[in-house]
DNA sequence: GATGACACGTGAGCC
DNA sequence: TGGCTCACGTGTCAT
């Protein structure tokens, strides 16, 4: 990176020749002076950027060029990524509180997550705000899930289509790691259609239902019409 | 921030002179052709380096001052933090399972929410991990655009099934803000399908389809046979 | 030999 | 006023 040859800045002799000259110099010499304060105030300045410039590399993992734009940009591309982690990482906190007011027994496993999740939403709000209420809950209007022959499972699910509806939906399926054999969703007029074809096997049939149907209702609108 | 006065770019002037002098040229106009082509590249590079630090400005919030080395140094701590934060939830979601790990009773709740974050801990992993591929991005094996009618744009996408493709693809359509008539996505045997009718005003039809082209390239994975 | 990235010194504007 | 920061043109390396 910066560190072609000439960036030596170890000249060394403009420090101890600083503060030679004093009041009672000649013209020549002062401006001299002032020039030379100039130069080394700004060979300062020059370090201390590239210092931080090292520094932001430093902390950027994945470093595609060590041009000093191409760190820049690595360095927004990085940080845009955090942004969208933590955007998912907040939409889960918020499907595991309204997981938490749909259920009303109270187990201290229940009790005990929030509040521990609870303090980082605030932190997670605090820090990345983007105002207004980011976080848009899905609308199901109907959710099955049935058996198809001896090892497979299909869910039907129709939601109302708002802001990432599809993405949500893609989402929780992907988190789910179950074996999907093939899967489509249709978009349109105000409605999501959603199938699954999910590979199970004969033991586990009836516990990955449920877990699917947890999995999809904790992202339901608490207004929606489906109550499960 | 970098808007003192003397900023204005606009001389304009060596560009129009710039291809003047030709091969056949006395030396002198042959160094000055030199040099100025070297001040304009020059010129270029400082601009795109600004205009970098400009876009690192606009990612990073709470800039404390508007100094170039300012900048950096508050995107450093910026990125510190959000590390910082990545790791405390990390550390709650080890606490969690180590928690979950603890008990023995079955409920269908202590069962299935470890399950919601486990991928998460992956995905957290995958990206804080620092080395090996960050981001994970998408494969387009095909994709075309074409018209359909007069205002009709069809987009049809061939993707090879990886984590998240389907998240991903629902993701930049979404952030597009255009007018889909219907959507559709398939998943079988390894691949994604996905087909979308969009619906576009027939001035804005090709900007439109170069719009949508480049922001599903954008997600392309570098090694992936599409060159677009 | 052309191109690109860099550090340098310098003059100028801003508190 | 002096101490900042900045943009600029230039020489110099490396590819």
């Amino acid at each position: 990176m910066f560190l072609q040859t000439e960036e030596l800045d170890s000249w060394d002799l403009d420090e101890a020749f600083s503060g030679y000259y004093d009041s009672s110099s000649p013209d020549g010499a002062a401006s001299f002076m002032a020039s030379s304060k100039n130069v080394v105030s700004e060979r300062n300045r020059r370090k201390k950027l590239n210092e931080r410039l090292f520094a932001l590399r430093a902390v950027v993992p994945n470093i595609s060029k060590m041009d000093k734009a191409s760190v820049i940009k690595d360095a927004i591309d990085y940080i845009q990524e955090l942004h969208e982690q933590e955007r998912r990482i907040q939409t889960e906190i918020v499907e595991l509180e309204s997981r938490k007011s749909n259920k009303k027994s109270g187990s201290d496993f229940e009790q005990d997550l929030p509040v521990l999740l609870r303090s980082k939403k605030k932190k997670i709000e605090q820090l990345y705000d983007c105002g207004g209420s980011r976080i848009s809950t899905i609308e199901i209007l109907e959710l099955r899930v049935t058996y198809m022959g001896e090892k497979t499972l299909v869910v039907s699910l129709t939601c109302s289509k708002r802001t990432d509806t599809m993405v949500k939906l893609c989402e929780v399926f992907e988190s789910l790691k179950i074996k999907i054999i093939t899967a489509n969703i249709t978009a349109f007029s105000g409605r999501v259609l959603k199938t699954v074809f999910v590979e199970a096997d004969e033991e586990e049939k009836d516990h990955l239902k449920i877990k699917i149907e947890t999995a999809i209702a904790a992202l339901n609108d608490p207004q929606s019409p489906m109550s499960i």
